[in-house]
DNA sequence: CTCCAGTTCAAACGACCGTTTGAACTATGC
DNA sequence: GCATAGTTCAAACGGTCGTTTGAACTGGAG
């Protein structure tokens, strides 16, 4: 193994840690993923950006649409782990409200993202561009890494709701899933940056514990 | 002029009027970008599938992209027309409330256009994929044909909610044009055709009403 | 019939796409 | 030092993209 620049190596071990160019093309597709979706973005303005040579996409991740998985993995990895960790808790002491169900899946997508600087911001449009983008084949892409929380979700809110019919509650999680996506994806809020991230999560939150609670016929 | 086929003429005027090489690329580019999008779809696609020359898209319309805003035009033209009309009736008996005007709002997206049979449901898809391009110039040229009524919703549902602050309205203003793109465009419920278009717009009335009623910190 | 504006057509334009190739380079293990 | 496995590189592959060109065709007007 040459090459790879160690971050505590024997030089570099007090500086920032040197990116390989697994991980400028991970981050910089990020980015343009978010900006221009998948079709919209093309290798070469990818491997142009994080100064990395065309052929290092297919080396290092087989194909581009390898690629946006391998992005999509890494983005959606602590959203879901977090998720999961605030249902386990949230399981743990008994019977969760809606809101606060509603506040274990909103604030790990907005929060965890947008608080996090320029960084956040640029994944939380990718993750949700990518949820709904265009091609059917993408979506799936992404539902697939979103899956695993879901079941877990209908569930538990079935049980905060139990007056509402199972597919009332299936409908109120998929508007939560897409509302969610959109403001991720900043394709609503025409005006940038207007809303601090927290401000954001908060209002979401009350629109969306308001319509769990009185719009899905009790 | 030559080679028109008109509906009316000497003969073929009982039949179905022959569709002009303009409307069956107008038809054929509906269906198309609302399945794969403005990039993921190509003038080649259209134009075979229209069974028109390659050439006949700048000929008619000037551009690819030229022909997307004329479909978009004709596509929102009924839509933003069916809106008009109810708000004109709504404020001509006084004070309509938000339900009133929510209505007025998402029936003619899904009503008017997923009613009407298959084509119906292209429209459809076809507005709802455009709104949420992932590049930003495809939603601004959306977002400049749906212009025209926002300015009245917004000011009539402040009027019916008068304890909601004017920037909760517009939130909640987008959110229900978000919602309403998304399950006009079928990427949320993954089941296709498990729910009836009517039965649809009931849910999403109510889901709606009863966020805007309660979730916009009265 | 002749003319002509409107429309369609096959063919080609240069540009860009994702992917592949095979050689060059790099740092480590022996 | 030398073989070696991991990585980067310039260059090219075949294919598709949106657009343009100039000739051919069409049917009514004069």
């Amino acid at each position: 193994m040459p090459a790879r620049v160690v971050a505590g190596g024997k030089e570099n071990s007090v500086e920032t840690p040197v990116e390989t160019t697994r991980e400028r093309l991970l981050n910089v597709a990020e980015q343009r993923f978010g900006e221009g979706g998948y079709e919209g973005t093309s290798l070469r303005a990818i491997t142009v950006a994080a100064a990395a040579n065309i052929a290092a996409v297919n080396y290092h991740f087989g194909s581009k649409e390898a690629l946006l998985r391998a992005a999509v993995a890494r983005a959606m990895g602590p959203v879901n782990a977090e998720r999961r960790r605030r249902l386990d808790q949230l399981e743990a002491a008994d019977d969760p409200d809606a809101e606060q169900l509603i506040r274990a899946f909103v604030e790990p997508g907005l929060d965890l993202v947008l608080r996090r600087g320029e960084r956040g911001a640029v994944v939380a449009r990718f993750i949700g561009r990518i949820a709904f983008d265009p091609s059917r084949r993408i979506r799936e892409l992404y539902a697939a890494e979103s899956d695993p929380v879901e079941s877990r979700y209908l569930a538990a809110l079935q049980r905060a709701l139990p007056r509402a019919a199972p597919d009332a509650v299936a409908f109120g999680y998929l508007n939560m899933q897409g509302l969610l996506a959109l403001h991720q994806s900043q394709a609503l809020s025409p005006a940038p940056g207007a809303e601090a991230a927290g401000n954001l999560a908060e209002r979401l939150v009350m629109f969306l514990v308001a319509a769990f609670h009185h719009g899905l016929g009790s």
